[in-house]
DNA sequence: AATTAAAGTAACACAAGTGTCACTTTAGAA
DNA sequence: TTCTAAAGTGACACTTGTGTTACTTTAATT
């Protein structure tokens, strides 16, 4: 019935992430993704209704998306295995805690659907804790994980330590296993 | 010969910083400044000829003020007490991190007086690397530090550290204490 | 008291973004 | 083939921000 679309859903939400990461949130602009789309702006509109909806609708897919490779974590059993296979989710997905971060600029709106979507993304962030959740529990059961160190900064500095800027282009399998290092035994020597 | 001036320059800078912090670089206009500080949009512009030039003088401003405070590391003469004044440092200073965040986002400009201050915020950035860089060169010579970790990890985490989100409301005490454990330390138990 | 010059204002022309709407295009159903 | 409805366009009115300029205000100097 209906004309060819120009664009794919996946395609739009691919440009929306590339915008993001560099303009930032108050820099995302309609008129800048209708560009990068080769698409006029009135077109988007037939989809989404303004800036707030379209970010928080991209935001819900690519959360759904790193749910979905979190749960997982599940299929590994010891403590060890869970964190090796956490770390190295997250430095797949390295766009996630940014894209977090620029989910909390998203300001409240009179929209029912952006309220809806921010409901459901509040629904799979506590989603994402409980898992994250049962793996520091297991942690804590198994007595690996020192007693004196919160929940929230064990998994507070695990998402950081992806943003650390590799300013120096260390090879990313040397990044990450040094980064492991320091978040499991630290930065000095033992002895 | 002049009139009172209604702002100061370091009511100014305080204004673009609480707007940086809550806008981003791109939110951030002569209009909500105006309004912050109760003058008028023009009256800025006798001062800075655009946002460039304000947003790159405010950081050669916070750059200055925190490499005086970071010069005095010198003064302490083991790694271990260098050590816990940097992080201490790095938390009273919990913007520095954002803003040089923020600061990788300003533009090239044509302004000469832009590219001036962006060559002496690279000069002051330098300055301040030749202080960790002895920090860290330190550590190494008194077998501090674990030799596979690379020196940009090591200054890297520490600074990133202070950017994790405390969404239980930690003391900071207990807070910055759990850092530095696990940063020196790591998250596991030794046995 | 008159003069000076810095400090501040308000209005202008311009640029870029927003949301809407009447319109055109087009693939498939009738 | 004709019709339909989704897909897309381009123009319109509106808002917000920019940088400039002629203007007013004011505190110190002469």
């Amino acid at each position: 019935m209906a004309r060819e679309r120009k664009f794919s859903t996946d395609e739009l939400y691919h440009a929306t992430e590339r915008i993001l990461l560099k303009h930032g949130y108050e820099g995302f602009s309609f008129s800048l993704l209708a560009e990068q789309l080769d698409i006029s702006r009135g077109a988007i509109y037939k989809y989404f209704d303004n800036r707030e909806e379209l970010i928080t609708n991209y935001m819900l897919y690519e959360m759904k998306l790193f749910l979905e490779e979190l749960k997982i974590i599940e299929e590994y059993h010891s403590f060890d295995e869970k964190f090796t296979f956490l770390l190295e989710l997250i430095f797949k997905n390295s766009t996630v805690p940014q894209m977090i971060e620029i989910g909390r600029r998203v300001p409240i709106n009179e929209n029912n659907k952006v309220k809806e979507n921010i409901g459901q993304l509040e629904n799979l962030h506590l989603d994402m804790y409980k898992h994250l959740q049962g793996f520091i529990d297991l942690g804590r059961q198994e007595q690996k994980l020192k007693a004196s160190i919160p929940d929230s900064l064990i998994l507070g500095i695990i998402f950081q330590s992806i943003m650390i800027p590799n300013h120096f282009g260390i090879s990313p399998s040397e990044w990450v296993q040094s980064i492991k290092e320091i978040l499991c035994h630290g930065m000095l020597k033992n002895d």
